[in-house]
Formats: C-alpha cells, structure tokens, sequence
DNA sequence: GTCCACG
DNA sequence: CGTGGACAACGCGGC
DNA sequence: GCCGCG
C-alpha cells in the first residue's frame, strides 16, 4: 500500500499489525490518526528536532528511543547535525511537513519527543516546560495544585503560561519566551524560582530528583531546559494501552480534567471538532526573560 | 523496521 | 535465498 | 564515575 503526501510516496507496510494489543488498534489506524491530526501537530512540532520513540512490533513489545537518523530513512527527511557533550556528531531528525509524520509513523513511531528550541536556534530554548506527575497513583490533584501555582507565579511575571496533559500521567505548564538565552542560563534561572516556591510550599513541592525522597511532594522537574532534552508533541499518541494523547488544554478546563488521559484517539476528534485552538495565540505570546 | 552474516 | 539476531538515547543532579 | 530519573 502507497501514501502519496507533499509530493512524496511513502510505502505503508503491515498496515493490519496490531500496535495496541488490549484495544486492538492497527499499524493502519495509527496512520489514519497522524494524518487527521498533523494539521493540528505541526504548529507545534514544525522546525523542530524530534526523538523518536519506536515500537515496530506494538506496544506489548519492547520499544526504543530513536535519534540518529539512519541512512535508510529518505533522503527528503530533514537531519540536523548536533554535537553531543562528549563531542561526538549525532543526525537527528526535523519535522517540516506532514509527510515528515507519516513516514516516522510508518516506521513504527508512536510518540513524538520534541526539543525545547527550534532548528535554526538550538542553543536557545523558545518555550519553558515543567512537568508535574502525581507523586502517587490517583494524586492528580496535587498535580493541578502544582499547575495552577506555577501559572500565577509566569502571569505575576508578565508571562503567558499553558496547560496541557501528557497523556501519560501529568501535565506540561508551557511558557512561549523569546529565544534569548542557552539551555543552561535558563535552567539556572527556573530552578531559583522555583527554589522560592518550594519553601513557600515545602510539604506539597520538592526539587527532589531521586523518588523515594520526594515523600508525596509533586516534583516540579525543571531538567527538561538542557541541550538536546525534550518533551512530549502535542497530540503524540503515547505508548499506553487506550491510545492516549498529549492534549493542549485551556486553563479553565482544567478543574474538570480528572486524569492525565482523557483524552485519547477514540475522543480527540470529537473534542477538536467542538473546540477552538486552546494554543492559538501560543506563539504571539513569546515575551523576553528578565534575567 | 531494516540490515547482514551465516547456513 | 531465507532468516535469527543485532541494532536503534542522552543530560542532569547528587552521592 | 555511576545511578536514578525523565
Ligand atoms: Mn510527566
Ligand atoms: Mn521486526
């Protein structure tokens, strides 16, 4: 079977491999899925360096994280060469258009990692992330505690912060910034902040990297503002039983929003037909750090 | 999902 | 010619 | 340097 997409043929195979063995979903409808929701994905992957995380064989059997691009991936396929801290060169792919979706997806992915910076700026971040997880199972609350706290402290700043799920187990506070500042300046300058938020907070907050220190605190990792880190795509489907998807949310929705998958491939395009763009205005909303 | 050494 | 097995990430914090 | 973590 052949796709044909921004001029270019991609050959889809085993179309009917089931990739999610509980809801018996296919190869077939992942691909289905990227292209109905790559309209709305490439606003937010588009010109950035991505991660693959494959499972050629599903979800029941094991997957890999993907970076260097292989020769055997099209030579339309955009790579971005970076140099790692050790120094070595690395090939890493770039999102430009929707045929860049489909063929990763053929290839077996199912998530989207993207970095925090785009490809002509890679040193400098073009968006703040924090990531919240229930420190325990059935904990979303605190998780929404957590992100309502660090909305006020980005508003107080003159910023303009969104909210979306991960469709894994939290959320994601994302700030657009102007590209200004390297991976390290800025992860210096969150960490104070936050710094001061946790004593304001000391028994719901920690900057604990290690679990079984965080004694029920939600964790507010900041560790994603670092070269060549990443977080979840909008819209990624994640490697879990249900198809979950990372879900841009607006803030008012959030009180209502129980847990980190609601929103899945069997109710996205049902949301989407009803709702307008939570992220719209995201990007005209890059402002300067006052660092 | 692709490659390739090996039978 | 067919196929089993190898392969496919990395940066940070803290000890 | 290595481990835990994401
Ligand atoms: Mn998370
Ligand atoms: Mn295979």
């Amino acid at each position: 079977m052949k796709q044909k997409i921004n001029g270019r043929t991609i050959e889809i195979s085993n179309p009917h491999k089931v990739f999610y063995p509980n809801a018996n979903i296919t190869k077939g409808e992942i691909l289905n899925y990227y292209n109905r929701i790559a309209e709305y994905m490439l606003p937010h992957i588009r010109n950035r360096l991505v991660v693959m995380q494959r499972f050629p064989e599903g979800i029941g059997k094991e997957g890999f994280y993907h970076k260097q691009v292989p020769d055997y991936f099209p030579e339309w396929l955009q790579r971005k060469t970076v140099t790692l801290r050790k120094g070595e060169k690395q090939d890493i792919a770039v999102v430009n258009k929707k045929a860049d979706i489909i063929y990763m997806a053929e290839k077996g992915v199912i998530t989207f990692h993207i970095w925090l910076s785009q490809k002509d700026n890679i040193e400098k971040p073009d968006k703040l992330i924090f990531d919240l997880d229930p420190p325990k199972k059935g904990e979303f609350s605190e998780v929404k505690f957590a992100a309502y706290k660090l909305r006020d402290l980005f508003q107080d700043m003159g910023l303009i912060p969104y909210v979306m799920t991960t469709g894994s187990k939290g959320v994601h506070v994302v700030t657009p910034i102007k590209p200004e500042y390297d991976f390290d300046i800025i992860r210096q300058y969150v960490r104070d902040i936050l710094t001061e938020l946790v004593k304001k907070y000391p028994d719901r907050f920690t900057l604990e990297p290690r679990k079984d220190e965080r004694q029920g605190r939600v964790f507010l990792d900041y560790l994603r503002h670092a070269f060549g880190q990443t977080s979840v795509a909008p819209y990624s489907l994640r490697p879990i039983e249900g198809a979950p998807i990372a879900t841009l949310l607006e803030w008012e929705e959030l009180p209502y929003i129980e847990n980190s998958q609601k929103y899945h491939m069997k109710n996205i395009f049902k949301r989407l037909s009803q709702k307008k763009d939570p992220w719209k205005e995201f990007k005209l909303h890059r402002k300067s750090l006052d660092i």
